[in-house]
DNA sequence: CGCAGGCCCTGGTAGC
DNA sequence: TGCTACCAGGGCCTGC
């Protein structure tokens, strides 16, 4: 369940690997993990052969590889996606789904995803920014994120304020965990209608975003593994100091009172009762 | 057009 | 023990 702070780690560990390096031969082990590549398996490998990768670039989840042709591998984790630095000639892993040699003979990049959820794909002139995520909104990490923009954006919008934290083209890089984090933070119920809001209690809201990403990162920085490039699914990312995310039944860290769960977009929301209460009103 | 909700996947686990 | 049901959830797609 990567989101922003995990694939950052992901970013900063993998370009240390791989930039500069030439690559050999793209083995696709699952047709699948790279169904957003419409051109198939075959034109995904022949494409990249040969070429050399420049650095490795992220905005919110996603992460591409520029390469020296000007197009990018664009690499999305999905929940259970894994981008590996294992020595040529390691074993499989079971849900290895890509492999990219490399021309120096060195360690091997692999892709590896139990629920497939992720993918790869090529795109054709996506350096700088590939066409394919142009969508997506920058994170509140980018120096280049409109802080008052946001919150204009936000407050034009009538929907429940967490389904908006989780609107990638409002926002990106906020999952389901740390939108709850950072609602918890501010104080605020996630049903709250966005344009309900004023302009100072979103501000506070994006500065606890902010803040939790930025503690997350640097939480995840610390546990990075040399040769294993990735964010150790459960470990290390459980383990992080949460105060409302899968803490239902504790209680609370500010008043003590048991947190909540409740289903929402079809999955879990963890909030205090007292601390997050309930809008008065539904969304309506 | 904006928003809500369904679907895709599979391994681990709870419950019977 | 062995089976079933359920859960995790980001992003795309469809329909209202």
């Amino acid at each position: 369940m990567p989101e922003l702070p995990e694939v950052e780690t992901v970013r900063e560990g993998l370009s240390k690997w791989v930039t500069g390096r030439r690559i050999g031969a793209v083995e696709v082990r699952h047709p699948r993990a790279i169904r957003r590549h419409l051109p198939g398996d075959a034109h995904f490998a022949a494409v990249l052969a040969g070429r050399t990768i420049a650095g490795v670039s992220r905005r919110g989840k996603y992460l591409w590889l520029p390469l020296d042709s000007g197009d990018a591998v664009i690499a999305h984790l999905g929940m259970s996606g894994q981008l590996l630095m294992q020595p040529a000639g390691a074993p499989d892993e079971k849900h290895l789904r890509v492999r990219f040699g490399f021309a120096d003979s060195g360690p091997e990049l692999r892709f590896v995803d139990q629920r497939t959820f992720g993918g790869l794909s090529v795109s054709e002139g996506g350096g700088e920014l590939p066409a394919e995520i142009a969508h997506i909104a920058r994170d509140p990490m980018d120096p280049l994120f409109d802080d008052e923009a946001f919150v204009a954006a936000l407050r034009r919008k009538h929907t429940e304020i967490k389904r908006a934290l989780l609107d990638q083209t409002l926002i990106s890089g906020v999952g389901n965990i740390y939108a709850d984090e950072a609602l918890w933070r501010a104080e605020l119920h996630g049903a709250r209608a966005t344009d309900a809001l004023t302009a100072p209690a979103v501000r506070r809201l994006l500065a606890h975003v902010r803040d939790v990403l930025a503690e997350a990162i640097k939480a995840g920085g610390t546990s990075f593994d040399a040769l294993y490039v990735n964010v150790n699914g459960e470990s290390g990312y459980f383990d992080r100091a949460l105060h409302a995310y899968g803490r239902e039944g504790l209680p609370c860290d500010r008043c003590g009172t048991p947190l909540r769960r409740e289903q929402f977009m079809n999955r879990s929301s963890f909030s205090c009762p007292r601390c997050q209460s309930r809008p008065r009103q539904p969304l309506r």
